[in-house]
DNA sequence: GCACACACGTGACTC
DNA sequence: TGAGTCACGTGTGTG
């Protein structure tokens, strides 16, 4: 199977190989400016509600505790799975889709919704033939009992 | 204008904010184990072309020259930079848009979508009366004078 | 090996 | 103030 699910494929297999990173600790550092494995006590402080300053200075003043920094990531992670959630959905519904990137899932649905707006119009006009009678085609003139329910 | 085009907004503003982070130094690190501010001979190197490494040992041998980790923020930018400008072009075909979040976006495009062709279908079924004539709502029954041109 | 695409965690901003 | 959203940089898998 070459091109099934894009996102599907990399989703399910990346987020279990990110949720065990390496086996050493949580996710947390990262940005924390240099979190050492001389200083765990930081760490240790902020799983009972400590702020995450760095115990000497902070360029900003976002304080989170470890609680509302992992609901954080867990938001984000909520956020990103619907988001794809609705690529997927997108993308099943666009017809002759070769690619499933995000991007030609976005283009193409554009091109797509043009093409059924334009196609809507057409056919609108044809069945609703209020255009000037001198200009229609006259197909059938006579036979117009104008079956319009209202 | 409260809601005008959200992606565009943040965009604009929040890309220059963030070329200027602190006045310090270079984006680097973030990820590159514990880079403090005794060491920085590293990033020196990598800006002739050293490896990431970390002079020490590392996780993964993703060795990278600062050129080519410039290469790959500039790339995911224009990624990124694309992928916002679908949204923003998706977002101006949608009718009745109320909110401007990319999910809504998103899951409006697909109701939209559905609600196109099922508008497609609809129409062109009353367009083309190809069907049986013993299945078709007898409106007109005799006046039928077959005016396909096929 | 290199270009591309993706998910992730994170700081920042809005309401 | 807290929950929701965003762009960003980064590590990593795929062709």
């Amino acid at each position: 199977m070459p091109a099934k699910n894009q996102f599907e494929n990399l989703n399910t297999f990346k987020v279990v190989k990110r949720e065990v990173p390496s086996g050493t600790t949580i996710n947390f550092s990262s940005s924390v400016n240099s979190m050492d494995d001389s200083d765990f006590g930081d760490i240790e402080a902020m799983r009972f509600g400590a702020a995450v300053t760095t115990t000497t200075d902070q360029k900003k003043s976002y304080n989170r505790t470890s609680v509302q920094a992992q609901d954080h990531v867990l938001a984000e992670r909520k956020r990103r799975e619907r988001l794809t959630q609705r690529f997927i959905a997108l993308s099943t519904l666009i017809p002759n889709l070769k690619k499933l990137d995000k991007a030609t899932v976005l283009g193409d649905a554009i091109q797509y919704i043009k093409q059924l707006e334009e196609q809507v119009k057409t056919l609108e006009e044809k069945n609703k033939p209020e255009i000037p009678a001198a200009k229609r085609p006259r197909l059938v003139s006579s036979c117009d009992d104008s079956s319009s329910s209202g």
